[in-house]
Formats: structure tokens, sequence, C-alpha cells
DNA sequence: AGCGTGACGTGTA
DNA sequence: GTACACGCCACGC
């Protein structure tokens, strides 16, 4: 949005900047969001690319299963604290009640 | 243009 | 429930 990169970073940056606090969503999500069937893995990708931006709470993007797939790439347990401290429950490195607290761009953004 | 790679997803065994 | 393979799109070399 900010720029005309036309990348899909920018893309997936938007979108995950738009996740509230408290809500996560899965890398199949946002890929649908945009219009890739099966593009997940270009969010993972574009997510790795995010740690040149700490504005975007990636730790709020998970699997479709609800793990935190990027935890190692936090370091530790950071991830799972930062979900923690947003009010969300993590067990073995998953997200419990996952879909309750699973956010959906193309639904909420409706 | 082709090959390799990736924080994924789904299906089948 | 776990393990493996295929598919999918975009980037770097």
């Amino acid at each position: 949005m900010a720029t005309d990169k036309s990348s899909i970073f920018e893309d997936v940056y938007a979108v995950v900047r738009l996740i509230p606090q408290g809500r996560v969503t899965s890398y199949g999500a946002i890929a649908q969001f945009l219009g890739k069937k099966s593009g997940a893995r270009l969010v993972g990708w574009a997510m790795n690319a995010s740690h040149a931006d700490p504005s975007i709470p990636a730790h709020r993007v998970v699997n479709s299963s609800g793990i935190l797939t990027g935890k190692g790439f936090f370091g530790g347990n950071l991830m799972q604290e930062l979900l923690e401290a947003e009010g969300l429950v993590i067990k073995n490195d998953k997200i419990v009640d996952f879909k309750k607290h699973l956010w959906i761009p193309s639904e909420e953004l409706l």
C-alpha cells in the first residue's frame, strides 16, 4: 500500500498489519485473500522478509493448524509469549481454540 | 529461461 | 496420529 513495489511483500505486509490484537490468521488465509490459491509458501516467504519491518506482527501468522511454525525465527518462545500477551493460549507450540481466534481477511474485512 | 528454495496446504498410505 | 509426496507462486542466481 505504502509503496508501488508491486511485490507480494507489500500486500502481505498490509494484511498482516491489519490483524487485530488477540487474533491470528493463517498463511493460507492471507494467500487466499490475495488471490493465490496455494500461495501459502509465498506468504511465508514474504514473512521471512518481514524481518526488515518490525511493525509487522508476524507472530500473529501461523499455519493452518495454528502451530507457531515461525517461532524459531523469533528466537525461542518469544512468539508464544507475544501471543499469550494478547490473550491467546498456546499449548505445545500450538494455539488453543485456534479457530476461535482465527481472523480471516476475506471475511472480516468483507 | 531454468533450477533451487521456502515461516504452507492438502491428500494418501 | 504420523510420515511422505505433490502442488503452488514468487524471488535469487
